[in-house]
DNA sequence: CGATATCTTGAGGAATCTCAATACTAGTGG
DNA sequence: CCACTAGTATTGAGATTCCTCAAGATATCG
């Protein structure tokens, strides 16, 4: 019986060693969802894993694109800034999310981990002949592409023409369907970045974001519990906020 | 004399009606570049052409996505609304331009013409099946969400953390740049959008729109002439004040 | 040439920002 | 285990940008 576990044990080991690709437990959410074994297989040969601690840069604005990412586990914020230094986070990308799209000769934006976080690396060249050769995964990145571009359209929405308070709730939303997505928590979320980050991703201050959130919870929608993590009380009353109703 | 030049017209017009995207003049600036005649002729296929007088809608959002279009000519706004009334414009497009990239089942926002325009329009079903055909093609499109996704971005900051100021000049570079692009003029750049699209695709009020173009107009940075034309008569300074130097 | 829409300008107001002080939290070392 | 520190969050007061409302000027179109 505990020989039976070794053996699976070691067995998923070196299946993993092999492919770890097949043994990704985010496979499903990403790229590499519907690619077939042999693609996953030219995949995997590629990839290289990494962990890089809370706080840390995956890649700098400006820098060659060497490389593209995938998350497979935290969460990492992508921003650009103003000479001046004002800055705008463009996206929180978590578990299963491709960074580098917008593929140019160098990034558009920094990418710098808000917790803990690993990541699949793809060099750019190579994942280029593969696309190449895998129609399959060019569509693939296409369609994530399409994705990508439709929230966009909806944060440029949320920049130049909500309040605050729209702001705040249409975020907190956000962040509860893309939990569900992963199969985490859908109403107590998990809000791991900073006041500064919200602000910065929602275009206000952390002031602002402090008193809206502070504002949200004396009006009993939302509270705040241990551990970063937010109750959404009145799911109805926030998104009716967050669109403006 | 009269016959040859003639005989050439009709000529050109039976190649346009044999192959209307081989004499499209747009062609190099768009999806279409890059496309073996093969291909360039299976499009022409599926292509049905399309023109549309100012003030109009090409789609509405929420409406089913039954195709894609290029702009072969004229000016398109792109748009997402709230249920107040409230209205952000997410793009402006013009000649060579792709509109319905964010390829969903419904359109997530509203296509409305600012200037008298000609389509191609692409039934989606079959532009599917072509890109399934034609890797060339999707690899092209690709490049394409890509570009507007790094655009995307770029207004994103533009929303988020710059001065009614800095936006109006990043729009006039922006403009003026797009103008460039499509071998048109640079310099007294051609604005055939109205105080309120303005307003609506930087974030803003008609109100501050017309404030500040006076005011860059009163420091001289910018005059404006006749037949919706403007002059950048500091570039530098516009540049400067764009990216908030 | 008149009607209508668009643009400009003004005055006052509101949302958000800035600056500043205080409270909280988490990590560190005694 | 507690005190200390550094970072982060909250709260307050006043300033500022931009918005709202309103009137007048200009342009456009039949």
């Amino acid at each position: 019986m505990a020989q039976t576990e070794a053996e699976r044990s070691r067995d998923k080991a070196s299946l993993a060693e092999i492919n770890p690709c097949s043994a990704c437990a985010v496979r499903t959410l990403t790229v590499c969802s519907a690619l077939e074994p042999e693609e996953l297989r030219r995949l995997a040969d590629i990839t290289q894993t990494q962990r890089i601690e809370s706080g840390h840069t995956v890649f700098g604005e400006g820098e060659p694109a060497d490389a593209l990412f995938n998350v497979t586990s935290g969460t990492v914020k992508l921003y650009k800034l103003l000479p001046d230094g004002r800055r705008q986070i463009t996206g929180f990308l978590g578990a299963g999310d491709f960074v580098g799209l917008a593929l140019n000769e160098t990034y558009a934006y920094t990418a710098e981990t808000v917790t803990a976080t690993a990541l699949c690396r793809f060099p750019r060249r190579k994942i280029e002949g593969l696309l190449d050769e895998f129609p399959r995964m060019q569509r693939r990145l296409f369609s994530l592409a399409n994705n990508e571009l439709a929230a966009a359209q909806d944060q440029m929405l949320l920049l130049g023409r909500k309040t605050a308070k729209e702001k705040i709730c249409s975020f907190l939303l956000l962040l509860s369907q893309r939990a569900g997505r992963r199969g985490h928590s859908e109403n107590p979320i998990f809000v791991p970045m900073s006041r500064a980050d919200i602000a910065d991703y929602l275009g206000l201050t952390t002031e602002t974001v402090s008193r809206t959130i502070t504002q949200l919870k004396t009006s009993g929608v939302i509270s705040l519990m241990e551990g970063n993590k937010v109750r959404l009380c009145d799911l109805d009353g926030i998104y009716d906020i967050a669109e403006g109703c």
